[in-house]
DNA sequence: AGAACCGGTTCTGGATACAAGATAAATTGT
DNA sequence: ACAATTTATCTTGTATCCAGAACCGGTTCT
């Protein structure tokens, strides 16, 4: 599913499209684009050294995937969320992860838990060098991913994907800002072994918690003023 | 609203990308274009009258929606859903429309409940010409949109609206096949009391059976046998 | 005769080029 | 001087055109 741009194999590339849309979505979510902001064809075009039908392809997607809007005749902006959006995010997620987790846990084999495990060990390693909120999202991503293997369920598993990476720009930042690295360090942690003894109802409720906890604390430093200065670009 | 674009070509009210995406998706939900079939962009482009670059960017939005899956160098085919897939996808929308429902109800205005008895009582009339298949999905999703309309979640609408997309050119042929309209129209009519009633626990319950006996009648009757004929084209 | 090779055809992928709509500024009229 | 209008420019939307890859047929070698 995670299909990465990989330069290592003899396949040139996927194709220019694919390429621009993940970079694109790579952007936003890293909020290397921040929302509002507007997305020039002709820039991106020339940034990526493609022409723009590529990157009208893309774009197309990124707004099926909700993370921009394209106005007729007016262009494609990064479209911001509002604290009601993100409670509303925040509720799908606990549904389904928390479904898909009960569907999991049975399921889950050691392979899957050993995937978890590594994710959790490099998500504390490089804890430690700040700023790359980035890397963690990709983490944490991942180690929530393992955890649903066991489900089989791609569908659910396309919907929260698309879920998470629109909530992930904004719960990376609040989980950096509020210091929420040891919480949510410590909460994966219990859940890890929460699933490696099966204890399903227990899992479960600890993830809703888990998600829950985020979604208010994100919406909290939303509602209280800008939890990120408008800043440093290098 | 879209309830035109018969005609060979159709008139750019909006932009051609999203024209043809519309209408595209249409034919797909309609069977009208069957699963696994290739569409060849070229083909497209011509019957619509225009060129293949909004063809192209159609599909590619076509792509993201899950309605369709493209190869690179091969062209794009129209994903076919095996029975799990069905399966999953009712287990979202339990999840999802019953929680939104259950969102719904306090919020539910005049308004609210009495285009749903619009959708209804055009359900009925129009049940009577038989082969209006897309139009029961259609006023189908209308009638559930406006139960779910007090619940101010646009982004579970916007999933519970792809999740149906993908499963409704089944559901509408199941229930055709099974003669399961009697039925639907009953629950339609009882749900719709029951949220006049302000009852939600009621109401859920009744959503819940609805959707999954849809559902499990559904991957029942696609196991036993093919529902519909499997067509080659010569 | 069967299988592999090779050429032609067709389709997709991408780029350049042109028309149309929108925004912004500059200009002119009162 | 202010405002309305008009124009200039930028950006998007679409069409036409070219390159590369997959498919299909015929041919040839073993």
């Amino acid at each position: 599913m995670a299909t990465e741009a990989r330069p290592s194999s003899a396949i040139p590339r996927q194709s220019l499209t694919s390429a621009v849309a993940d970079s694109l979505r790579d952007k936003i979510i890293r909020m290397e684009i921040r929302g509002g902001e507007q997305l020039r064809q002709d820039a991106i075009a020339s940034e990526f050294r493609v022409s723009r039908i590529p990157v009208r392809e893309a774009l197309r997607q990124l707004e099926s995937e909700g993370l921009i809007t394209i106005v007729p005749h007016h262009g494609a902006v990064v479209s911001s969320l509002s604290p009601n959006d993100i409670e509303e995010l925040f509720e799908i997620r606990v549904l389904l992860e928390c479904e898909v987790l009960k569907l999991s846990i049975p399921g889950l084999t050691e392979a899957n838990l050993a995937q978890a495990q590594v994710c959790l060990t490099e998500c504390e390693k490089g804890l430690s060098r700040q700023g790359h909120i980035s890397m963690w999202g990709r983490l944490n991503w991942r180690f929530h991913s393992a955890l649903y293997a066991g489900a089989n369920r791609p569908h659910f598993m396309s919907i929260i994907k698309r879920v998470n990476n629109n909530a992930m720009r904004y719960t990376g930042l609040q989980v950096y800002v509020t210091r929420g690295f040891e919480r949510a360090k410590e909460e994966h942690r219990r859940l890890l072994d929460l699933c490696r003894a099966r204890d399903v109802v227990s899992a479960c409720e600890l993830l809703e918690q888990h998600i829950r906890h985020a979604g208010d604390s994100l919406k909290q430093g939303l509602l209280e003023g800008r939890t990120h200065a408008e800043t440093e670009e290098p």
